[in-house]
DNA sequence: AATGAATGAGCCTTCATTCAT
DNA sequence: GATGAATGAAGGCTCATTCAT
């Protein structure tokens, strides 16, 4: 009553991205800002003010997610084992998105857009720390040839996409997250086999 | 193919199909059916009788290449090799997938709802089929343990997305898709990287 | 297979008459005329040659009891007792609107429109024979006096419509009747209390 | 009443509620929420925000007359003659039929659907006033016995159909209702013609 | 005659966004 | 800053009617 108007408005923030989140976790992937606005009993030029746009709320949905994932992708690049790091970081990635629709959301889609500096600041920290961690995994020879940053990144996603689509997607994330580890391990495979030709190469047991 | 469509009917349907089907080509997934009347130059009701939802529509889009699939996947379950055949069924699916958004849609999606006969019908055959290649691959020892018909199918799917959400899927399909398959291969690995605990006890220590 | 045409045009009237009727008994007063023809497993554009509009349609349904009823009608005037005349043009009117939903809509509506030939006739020998029933009723000096024909075919649709708006009409006919034949008859009142003044007018008991 | 309105809101409710009032009474009973919206000038939107089903808007526009039927009834009520105080009574009735349009198709529909809380409070009020004056003159033996309070309503409602369906119903008011007193009042009739009997009796001889 | 595909006006409804209060 | 009423484009869908086959 004094005149927290800052304070006021910190907390109206708050709200939002609380009933947002809710929205989001029950499924409702929508997010209309007008349904969000009337939840939090809030009018619907406060949501506007707060975020201009739905990709700005899911952002800012993410925001935390994402502020996590470059701290595990820095702590990834830290560990001493090499490969162990590439399991942290693309690990971290996939849990991120299971537990965040939001973050899953912006995290799938290019950096185009009108993004929000925040999220331009925490893709780019996030490549740079996994570029640390791909490229001594690279060094190492412990990373499957031919295969890019970007390709991890969208493989990951994939996998996030493939534990979106059945039921009970936490039960399925090791099992999952197995195969595209191993998938993209550097094979003691006999030399022959990667690549294109794989179809008619055939490792030792049929 | 149930009824003998009247001359003009059938030249009807083609049309909103092609139409249709270049629509979603160019990435226009909404696929709304005013939207595809008003491309056909024909009158709304027109879209409704032949395709009376959106869903409908997309289902007709995808019959060719279900149809295909289902070919396809029973001509992987007759191969000699049995792990060819798997890799002729999972590329099969993938291809059809990065080919056809609309094929995509449909085999991403549950069986529930008000489908159309004939894609139960396919996917019913789809999955017998996959079935008999999956099975003997396990017989055969060649198919990672503890992976069920549906976890290979969800990580296909999977893998299709990964390619739709970078540049140029086409040619990323075969990178992509090696790593999936020497991911489900039953593997002769050393050891000590194997197993889901993997993972696990590496990060209590970090 | 000779070249019975004319059976045929006549077998399909039937046919859409009958289900046109079934329909409206329903209680799905819209009768629509390609709903009708689904139903009828017949193409739309056999429904309009039979029956160019909606009203047409309604007004071939109604036929039946309008010519039902002119015969009533006409029985009525040949009625020794005039005021027995009168309740049975009158209970006729009424039985014919419950029994028939398309009746009631013809009936209810002034003849103006585009009305059939048949049921401009109808409506004309009605009407003849009603005035008959009701002018002798006049000069019998039973019927209340200011009633027109048209008033008493009003009250009689009105009580119709009385009993549509409530459940179990037909057990509810004779006592509205009831209600409207000694509303109309000519009453041996005590003179004062009949017209508009009635509110402070009373009666003998009150 | 409810909400305290936003100036304009309220400004605006009142201008459709006259515009949707007027189209009624030229007889477009249709109503049609875009229409209205058309006519005011005013976007889609505003109507639905206001009258979220066509049901709403005419329970809106029926709101007056109600209430006012309601105080009419209880002041029939409380009027010394009982006889007269159903003469109050239904005239009211039927005179906000006549005047209203809107509440004419309120008042001839039974209490079901997902009604106003205002109608529903209305129409239960109107019931218990209506139900005083009618039990009291049963109790008199003033009203003709076998007619429910439903009966009367029904009655009512049809006679304000018969208004309806003719030319000038205003000026046919009187008549029409006294026709309808005469009807439902306890009968010190001859005895020969009243009872339900009379007319099958005579019939059956015809 | 019969058929039923095509038409398209037009109703219903939602929702992102603006802006007066 | 907050509010929420207003806006209206736009999509969904139905159905009376026409007309080529």
């Amino acid at each position: 009553m004094t005149t927290p108007l800052r304070a006021d408005a910190a907390r109206n923030r708050e709200r939002l991205l609380a009933i947002a989140r809710a929205a989001m976790t029950e499924g409702d992937l929508a997010l209309q800002l007008n349904d969000i606005a009337r939840r939090a009993k809030v009018g619907v030029g406060t949501v506007y003010r707060h975020f201009p746009t739905r990709r700005a709320l899911v952002e800012a949905l993410a925001d935390g997610a994402f502020a996590t994932l470059v701290d595990e992708a820095r702590a990834a690049s830290r560990h001493d084992d090499v490969w162990t790091g590439v399991e942290i970081l693309l690990r971290a990635l996939l849990l991120r998105q299971v537990a965040d629709p939001a973050f899953a959301e912006v995290i799938s889609t290019g950096p185009d857009q009108d993004a929000t500096a925040t999220t331009t600041e925490h893709r780019e920290q996030w490549s740079a720390a996994a570029r640390v961690v791909l490229e001594r995994a690279r060094q190492a020879g412990v990373l499957r040839p031919g295969l890019t940053d970007d390709d991890l990144h969208h493989l990951v996603c994939g996998t996030a996409f493939a534990l979106r689509i059945g039921d009970e997607p936490t039960l399925r994330i090791d099992r999952y997250l197995r195969v595209l580890l191993d998938g993209i391990h550097a094979a003691e495979r006999n030399g022959v086999n990667s690549g294109t030709a794989g179809l008619q190469a055939r490792r030792a047991r049929s």
